[in-house]
DNA sequence: CGCTTGACCGGAA
DNA sequence: ATTCCGGCCAAGC
């Protein structure tokens, strides 16, 4: 009881989190994992970093009605998957704008009710 | 039961 | 800018 398998209980945080995503906009696994509750198995106190990992995962098992599309690398580029090149084009279909074949974050990244995540940029001029 | 890979991240050379 | 390394967890063979 309590605790079931584990990971599953992760997943489908990560799935909850993706699907909260809306359209146009973009997030990181770094940030799933790092806006995540608590990583159940991981005593972890901030980081969270290898968790991103986990998060990869979560979503390579991930089912249909995730927009995993819309999860890309910290590096603001789709991940190095046979199916990178139909996100991309699902990105862009959904407004988004790729410039040297890289998102920026800075303005697409979605930042949901967590603020604590939000970057330090505040001149958008 | 043990080893290898993986839709990652950050830092260093 | 690119390349290499270490780190953590889980699933597959």
């Amino acid at each position: 009881m309590s605790v079931p398998a584990g990971q599953l209980a992760y997943y489908k945080q990560v799935w909850s989190f993706v699907r909260q995503v809306p359209t146009g906009k973009v997030v990181t696994y770094g940030q799933i994992a790092q806006s995540l509750p608590e990583p159940l198995t991981l005593d972890i106190d901030e980081q969270a970093l290898p968790a991103a990992r986990l998060v990869g995962s979560a979503m390579a098992a991930s089912p249909a009605d995730v927009p995993w599309h819309r999860v890309i690398n910290s590096q603001g580029k789709v991940s190095n998957r046979p199916e990178a090149n139909k996100q991309v084009q699902l990105l862009e279909a959904e407004g988004l704008s790729f410039l040297q074949g890289r998102i920026d974050l800075n303005q697409h990244q979605w930042h949901g009710s967590n603020q604590a995540d939000q970057p330090k940029l505040q001149q958008l001029f």
